[in-house]
DNA sequence: TCGTTTTGTCAAGTATATTTTACAAATTTC
DNA sequence: GAAATTTGTAAAATATACTTGACAAAACGA
C-alpha cells in the first residue's frame, strides 16, 4: 500500500526524493519503494525519515498496514 | 540501547518472549534481541508488537536511539 | 520545443534481519 | 531444593532490506 502520508510529508518540506534520501543516508530507490508501499523498511530508517520531515513515527508509518 | 518501554508493555501483559513471538510470527531469540537493544526489526513486526502489546509506535519505539 | 530535474523501475550484488538448533544461567513454582 | 519455565546468548543458514548502475517516462521551467 502507497505511504502517501510521507509523500505528503516530503513534499511540503519541498525535499525530492534524493534529497530525503542524502539526509536518511540510504539510496534514492529505497525511498521511492518506500513511498511506493509494498516495501518493509527498518525502524531505524523510519526514524531518521521521521526525523528528516519533522514527523513522528505514528504519524507517518502507523494504519498503513492493517 | 535495551528497549524497556517494551519490556515493560509486555510484562503488563504477562506474556513471556516466546508467547509474544508466536503472537507476532517470529522467534523468541528476534523478540529477545530486540528488548537486548543493538537491534534494527522492520517497521512491520514493530507494528505486529504494537499491536499485540496495545501500544503505539511512538509509545515504544520513538526516542529509543537518538 | 528543448533541456533539466524528478520519478518509476529493473537486474545483480551486498549487508543485515531473522531462523534454527542448542546449551546454560536465571527465575518461578510446587 | 528440585523441576519446570523463562531468558541470554552463540554459530550457521536463509530471507530480505538496501545498494549500485542504468535507462526511460513524466513533470517542469525557460
Amino acid at each position: 500500500m502507497k505511504n502517501l502520508k510521507m509523500k505528503a510529508a516530503r513534499a511540503a518540506k519541498d525535499f525530492s526524493q534524493e534529497e530525503l534520501a542524502d539526509i536518511c543516508n540510504v539510496s534514492r530507490q529505497t525511498i521511492s519503494a518506500i513511498e511506493k508501499g509494498d516495501y518493509n523498511p527498518t525502524i531505524n530508517l523510519c526514524i531518521a525519515i521521521c526525523k528528516a520531515l519533522d514527523k513522528t513515527l505514528d504519524e507517518l508509518f502507523w494504519d498503513e498496514e492493517q
